[in-house]
DNA sequence: TCATTTTAGACCACCCTGGTCAATAATCAG
DNA sequence: CTGATTATTGACCAGGGTGGTCTAAAATGA
């Protein structure tokens, strides 16, 4: 929609939506100063009312693009077929680290908007937001064929499912941590996934079958 | 310090510590609004700043509160014995869900100054939350005596103890996801914690050495 | 009764708000 | 080059919120 703002150099324009996703993250809507983001965009104040043509304008852009992102950019990623379920966790869990990564302020933007409880949205976004977390469900659990019988005999296959996720969020959660603010290096990348590995192995050996 | 506030009656104060912290939570300590804290807790302006001098004298007063609490309720009753980690870290979770559903306020007003990044805070303030941090890690990580013997011999005991940890919590964090803003009733406890113990015996199965 | 302590909220000077707009700079068409 | 169109700036606006003060009244106590 926003036409004007959308002819703009990729630079500037990634300036203005990140000057905006921060400062919208950190204070809220309501909250939210225009004064802050064109001072941080580094561009005159009545540029922002050029391009978006209010600040509600502006805050459904970002709610779009955001959800765009999380969208083509992990949603669509996801695989459907795999009947592994530590293994398909565990291939979620790295797409979504690659997300929170490589696009941190449009995922804590949407944290703040989503995620945190009781702050009211467009109507359109809210249908946005459901159509993708149906989805989400769907792609995640939905198509139950996963492997039960993979799972050893003993333990109720429901609850370790759960504290298998758990498990596996936590390590995401440790790794999201240490990264914080840092842009991940490449070379940084591979011993983290065979640390991860060896998480994964321990999950294997404990909560599946032993072979033979 | 503020001896005006603390010969106040118990309700009114209760009523003012809980405007305030909520507004904090919220807001952050630069936005909070005491026009507001006043309104909520139904004081009249000139009050606030009778009981405590100024605002910042009340953020102390609140921080200095809540660690307490946080000592009193939590850190102090953490049990040092137990060489059963799975044992051990479940009766950890259960005081701490007993804890936060107690005192939810005080404990997101510490989530927020202190688990959330990149909020100076007095110097006062940092000390004591340094040393609550240094006893908590200490009753919690210190005594290293677990019994690693417990765990089966196939798989690192350090990386199953984490991944113990990490599922635990997130069993915790789903409770507390449920019961975000209720009062817990005391008959909704008992199955609550009957649930508690079917995951941690999977643990057990899982992790454990299985006997015979 | 009168002195002391609590209470309320009008009031202050100041700062920031979302948004406008007139003046200017840059770009483009012919 | 000219003249029109578009992009850009920041001073400016009315309105509202800021932490904090103070006067005057109410409550309390002696």
């Amino acid at each position: 929609m926003p036409e004007k703002f959308l002819k703009l150099d990729e630079e500037k324009k990634s300036r203005i939506i990140h000057a905006a996703l921060k400062e919208f993250a950190e204070k809220g809507y309501e909250q939210a100063s225009t004064n802050q983001i064109v001072k941080q965009a580094g561009i005159g104040k009545g540029m922002l009312f050029y391009y978006f043509k209010s600040k509600e304008g502006l805050f459904h852009y970002l709610l779009n693009h955001s959800l765009d992102i999380f969208n083509e950019q992990y949603l669509s990623l996801i695989p459907e077929d795999s009947n592994d379920l530590i293994e398909k966790m565990a291939s979620i869990s790295k797409m979504k680290f690659k997300l929170y990564t490589e696009h941190p302020l449009e995922m804590e933007f949407l944290g703040k908007f989503f995620v945190e409880h009781g702050l009211e949205l467009p109507e359109t976004a809210r249908k946005k937001y459901e159509e993708i977390y149906a989805i989400s469900m769907k792609k995640i659990f939905g198509n139950n064929h996963i492997d039960q019988s993979l799972f050893r005999d003993d333990i109720d296959a429901e609850k370790a499912y759960r504290l298998i996720e758990w498990a596996i969020q936590g390590y995401q959660n440790d790794l999201l941590e240490r990264f914080r603010n840092k842009t991940v290096q490449i070379e940084e990348i591979e011993p983290m996934w065979d640390e991860f590995d060896d998480y994964l192995a321990i999950l294997k050996t404990c909560f599946y079958k032993q072979k033979g």
